[in-house]
DNA sequence: CGTATTGTTGGAACAAAGTTCCAGCCAGTT
DNA sequence: AACTGGCTGGAACTTTGTTCCAACAATACG
């Protein structure tokens, strides 16, 4: 019994998932999604592979368990008593800039479906729905409808992000999308020459929360 | 000037990025994302590496290519003089049935932004947002909500794929998901734990039309 | 008090993947 | 007939995730 706790104590500088996992956030918030290698982890915490293997089942729980460290903050930091539509557009706005602080959060989400993590949005979001008065026959549909166009959004930022590449500027970047945009045949592609020059100055912030309205709205009719 | 034509007929088994585009597109469909290496192309195409690389500029530019050659399919099937609203509705189930059918078009969506395909998602939904008279300033926020929904959703298919993987069964898998989510504390996870049951039984392509009518509802609020 | 055992570490080694390099081939030109 | 340049295919390099294993620390046991 008194083992348990001695054992945690082995030694100083004793090697953990916690540290492991925090160690893998500095990494991927430093240097970018592609810097994280068993390699640079071994050497940031000076251990071999097996040591981290020890702790981890492979690259992809790692990955998982930081994007769950992560999000876990996102979703408990609506105050308890908001009105409902309010914490949603709270809880999308907090997960929006969870991905822009961390864009690899959006890349994970993205692409490994049922993790932790998006239990846990499923739940915030939902819950929410349930107090709004949705029937309950659309709060699954109007769940995840909400959840997967975060999702989206979510995987087009950490592409983005992982496109402009830490350092670059975002403006020049946008600038030369919208360039290609305008050159394309007006009459083929009249609507993304026309939304071409929105693109520079529109507020990617703005625009994920004005989705979330526009699905809200939706929502609102069904009553 | 006429070195063109017989430049394409030096020899009948000729690579061509079109070939190899569908030789990519074949391992894809039949063996799965992971299949898909430089080794497989070069034994299924017969020749090396180096005879890829001439004809692609790299991996992430080989499956963009097989990506836009699905998605431009899919774009231009809606018949002309369809109801808007109508048009919308089946273009995304057009794009939902085709990552359905090659689940690592989601993945290649959700994950690397700004290609050409998703260019002509988003003219070909923004376009009958205009036709649907749309005020100016919102289309841009609608077509992103529309496209970046249908994003999220096809990367969670595509991840979704790639996790039941070929051949296992789909229905067991969601059993599986839906057991662990009955498990959790009800107190904690009340929503999660009620749709948990309308998990496996639930499909996929309705609850994907009914988020298109979700935001298609919200743009109606618009007007 | 030593010895066995269990949990934990770090380094060497492996396999697979994307990519580069280069020597040669083949059709067309001079 | 020699030459040129687009095109080919195989060998080889680099980087990554992962496995294996010999050694170490700390506790448990005799």
């Amino acid at each position: 019994m008194a083992t348990r706790k001695q054992r945690t104590e082995r030694r100083a500088d004793a090697l953990s998932k916690e540290r492991i996992v925090e160690a893998a956030i500095e990494i991927l918030d430093t240097e970018g999604e592609r810097a994280l290698t068993f390699r640079a982890l071994t050497q940031r915490l000076a251990t071999g592979p097996g040591a981290i293997y020890w702790h981890v089942e492979n690259k992809g729980d790692l990955l998982a368990a930081a994007t769950s460290h992560v999000i876990a903050h996102v979703m408990t930091d609506v105050p308890a008593g908001t009105e409902p539509r309010e914490a949603i557009r709270t809880m999308a706005l907090g997960l929006f800039d969870a991905i822009d602080a961390h864009p690899w959060v959006g890349a994970q989400l993205a692409g490994e479906p049922w993790q932790f993590a998006m239990l846990q949005l499923f739940e915030g979001i939902g819950g929410r729905l349930m107090a709004l008065g949705v029937p309950g026959s659309a709060q699954f549909d109007a769940a995840s409808a909400l959840v997967n166009y975060a999702l989206g959004v979510a995987g087009q930022n950490a592409a983005n992000a992982r496109l402009v590449a830490p350092g670059r500027d975002r403006t020049a970047f946008l600038s030369g999308v919208a360039d290609q945009w305008v050159q394309l045949d007006p009459a083929e592609y009249p609507f993304v020459h026309q939304i071409a020059k929105q693109l520079v100055g529109h507020d990617d912030r703005d625009q994920f929360l004005a989705g979330v309205d526009l699905i809200l709205a939706g929502v609102g009719t069904l009553g």
